[in-house]
DNA sequence: ATGAAAGCGCTAACAG
DNA sequence: CTGTTAGCGCTTTCAT
């Protein structure tokens, strides 16, 4: 971390110039091409030819030029990425997951954030004049037909957000598909409850939108199979603190025997805004009232949050995606994947059993 | 937001093959160089011929070869931007405006990350190997020689943090700097403070580093500057909110006279950290005790947190990092050039008057 | 095992 | 105003 060299020292500074590979050749009197072999590990050169150029190149500090060789490649090996939301944490995650996969599978990554002057029409469109030759879109707005689209230009996969079957063309399938079960992650938070011995489980909504919907019929499902059904209870949100923050008015306020013992909020930030307001309202967290949020950000990982949440599991979202992206790349795949990974519970401190109910 | 195209929509879709630039030549009859000029918008064809290029390009769905147009060019106007951390809010920031205000000066935007498996050498090697012209790092960890030596190659500024001069050689000036005055933001949030009428105010520090040790010299010249120099108290932490939760022990201890009735700390997490605990404590803020932090971090704008903080002005670095990269490419600048750019108090929710000290 | 030569797709002199 | 001619720096047949 510390001694990081930023710049490759080049002991013999000859010229101010750029090493290129016909100077690395002469150096050694080589062709460019027997160079370029030896630079890039393919076969034919001899162990001494590779030593020598390896040894002059390094001593010129020779870099190869990214542009040239990408336009002289056949294949870019390039895989784009595009960030719908720079200041996402799940989706910084989710990038660093990404490289790694990349790296791994042998295949580079560009970057490309979509900002206020920048849309996401745009940032595609500089990962395709990138030579990509693959794209991950993470969590896309455009609408499915403009993703099949690009789709028909080279594989997409989408992470994060389903994406509606399309009415497909014959030899169209449509974008490939990662993502989580939302309704099964509500799930596992609703049965980690019941089985610390709640009934009266609140849901925060998180309003509108696919992943809303899916993430409350997930508590409604896990509820009536536990038998809970009588109750359900959904309070009305929009994914904001200030939404946490006013459903715990609506729990409180119901004090005659049904007032809920524990909530499962759509998001982080939702439950965070809950976990302000009851304690400010005096009511401990969590032997006054359990309290499980969505998505183990950051946020839910500080501290004096500590809050028992569901992980999306970036890194088996990313090592997804790119193996959806390889397998059509070169293995030929032309069939649609829609990958649902499983989420996982993560319990902290913000959950435990009811409180005696001899107490209220 | 809701129809991006993504793909250009290639009404006739001749062939497979993505159109080149003779392709939309021979569509109008013309050479490469004249529809290149077109398609640059450079002066020289007339408006018939504009159009009728235009019209072919369009209809065609023809899109530039960045990788080729790359290598033809002389210039590449990139300037490559390197983030140190992709989940640090404050950088996502200044990408994006880095990202505006380089287009505004007509320069396109790489990006590259630091992750797991790619230090900061390999992340601004990428950027360097990608033709781009100048480099913005993002709070860097690289030591000072290694910058100095990267700036010898093409001009780089570095952001948000301090980098000691050098013993420079003649010619060789350092890289640039753009950073905040940190002493003066803990300045200001004491002055306003003091402004308030509080007296005995803490501050919450940061522990090692440069950028700890000028708000601390801060803290400690703004106190003296106001006449409060018998109020002085630091408490050391280490940027957590732990950090600040265990500071609320020691603040809240000093019983006798001395309590303070207000706190600045080295940033919002450790602020945080301390509001959660003073709230668990029954300490109302802000009417028990003033808080302030320092990044106006989103954690900061929280609706329940709602936290007074000092503001870096994430677009004025950025406006400033790209002004000295494009007068040291275009104007030919060479000396050395550092600009420290005055923080700014965001008040919020979380400073008052300190409480009549007749109710203590 | 190595070299010669022909591009990759675009830009930039320089002519006309 | 437009066309011709060279490259940009590297990769890749295809010979040798």
């Amino acid at each position: 971390m510390s001694s990081d060299e930023l710049s490759s020292r080049t002991p013999e500074a000859s010229s101010g110039r750029r090493p290129r590979l016909d100077d690395v050749a002469a150096e050694v009197g080589l062709s460019t091409a027997s160079v370029s072999l030896v630079l890039r590990g393919a076969p034919g050169p001899s162990a001494a030819t590779r030593e020598r150029v390896l040894e002059a190149a390094a001593r010129l500090g020779y870099r190869p030029d990214r542009a040239a060789s990408l336009l002289a490649r056949r294949r870019s090996r390039l895989v784009g990425v595009m960030m719908k939301d720079v200041r996402n944490p799940f989706q910084a995650e989710l990038v660093e997951d990404v490289q790694e996969a990349a790296e791994r599978q042998g295949y580079d990554v560009v970057l490309s954030a979509v900002t206020r002057g920048r849309d996401e029409r745009r940032a595609v469109e500089t990962l395709v004049d990138s030579r990509c030759e693959a794209l991950v879109l993470l969590g896309p707005d455009a609408p499915a037909a403009d993703l099949a689209a690009l789709d028909r230009q080279l594989p997409v996969v989408v992470v994060g957000r389903p994406v509606p079957a399309l009415r497909t063309a014959p030899g169209e399938a449509g974008v490939d598909v990662v993502r989580a079960a939302d309704d099964e992650g509500v799930g596992l938070a609703v049965e980690h409850l019941a089985g610390l011995g709640h009934r009266a489980i609140t849901y925060l909504d998180g309003g509108r939108g696919t992943i809303a919907a899916a993430r409350r019929r997930g508590y409604t499902r896990a509820m009536k199979r536990l038998g809970l059904g009588g109750y359900l209870s959904v309070v009305p949100g929009d994914r904001t603190e200030e939404s946490g923050t006013r459903a715990a008015d609506a729990l409180l306020e119901e004090r005659g025997g049904a007032r809920p013992t524990a909530a499962v909020a759509f998001n982080d930030r939702t439950a965070v805004g809950l976990l302000d307001a009851l304690i400010r309202a005096g009511v401990p967290v969590p032997d006054g009232m359990s309290v499980v949020g969505y998505d183990d950000s950051p946020l839910a990982r500080l501290a004096h949050v500590d809050l028992t949440t569901v992980s999306q599991d970036t890194a088996a979202q990313a090592e997804h995606a790119l193996a959806a992206l390889v397998e059509r790349l070169d293995g030929g795949r032309t069939a649609h994947r829609e990958v649902v990974l499983p989420p996982r519970l993560v319990v902290r401190g913000t959950t435990a059993p009811p409180p005696n109910t001899a107490d209220l």
